[in-house]
DNA sequence: GGGTTGCACTTTCTAAAAGTTTGTACAAAC
DNA sequence: GTTTGTACAAACTTTTAGAAAGTGCAACCC
């Protein structure tokens, strides 16, 4: 008799080490735009060029493999109607929509302490 | 009469513009290392070459490079022993402990996640 | 006592990633 | 009929990450 399936899966994936899957899915979500990405579908559907519009800074390069990372994950769902020009909405999973939130709470507690970064950026500025 | 600092504050920063510096405090915690030096440190006290074993496949120079820009944020403590050879302890601060946690719960959630994840990716590279 | 190892980095060099620009095939607005 | 917009892909350039070596000494091995 082998142990349940779910009791065995929590010790298969650690982040920590350098080769597990875990890894990649991690950077994906938290890389320079996933966060941003995930976060900014958490609001809605948009469309490519809406979504770059609010991620702003991001290239169109950037965006799109980005969401293709975040797409195969299965967290991000993309919707395209072949037409011309094409027009293609992204929006987020159920799975999606659950990290999104997690996202979202750190963003929001980053942006709360920010004036006690700056001060803390300030004083070791100074220091030296 | 202006508006209670707590309440403006809430408006001054926004990782969604480029330009605004909780876009690099962000990127900080949740670039390819912050997130796991963070977690890592969330366990306890390290040494340098300690937390460097830690987190699997970190470069010295990035890992230096990634506990300078959290300890200047205000997320990590660096405790120096001017002896020789050299003795630095890494901690967080109370701040660093806080947010720690909701990166731990990401890092859980992603763990958990994995199962689905790889399913989800098998699905993507089948369907060309 | 001579060689290796460990410490916490910094500096230099190269490989990989990010960013920029151009191209696509049309359609609608001007 | 020229510009604008769509959602990218491909080619090229710049920035960044990672790998390797250097530092200055002390403690261990034999």
């Amino acid at each position: 008799m082998t142990r349940p399936a779910d009791e065995h899966d929590k010790f298969l994936f650690d982040v920590f080490a350098q080769r597990c899957p875990s890894r990649s899915t991690l950077e994906h979500l938290t890389g320079k735009w996933g966060t941003l990405a995930m976060v900014a579908l958490h609001e809605g559907t948009f469309r490519f060029n809406q979504l770059r519009r609010r991620v702003d800074g991001v290239s169109e390069k950037m965006l799109a493999q980005t969401l293709q990372a975040l797409e195969r994950d299965g967290f991000v769902h993309r919707e395209a109607q072949p037409t011309i020009p094409p027009k293609v909405e992204y929006s987020l999973t159920d799975r999606g929509r659950h990290t999104a939130e997690l996202l979202l709470g750190l963003i929001q507690d980053v942006e709360s302490q920010m004036p006690d970064v700056m001060e803390a950026r300030q004083r070791y500025d100074a220091a030296r």
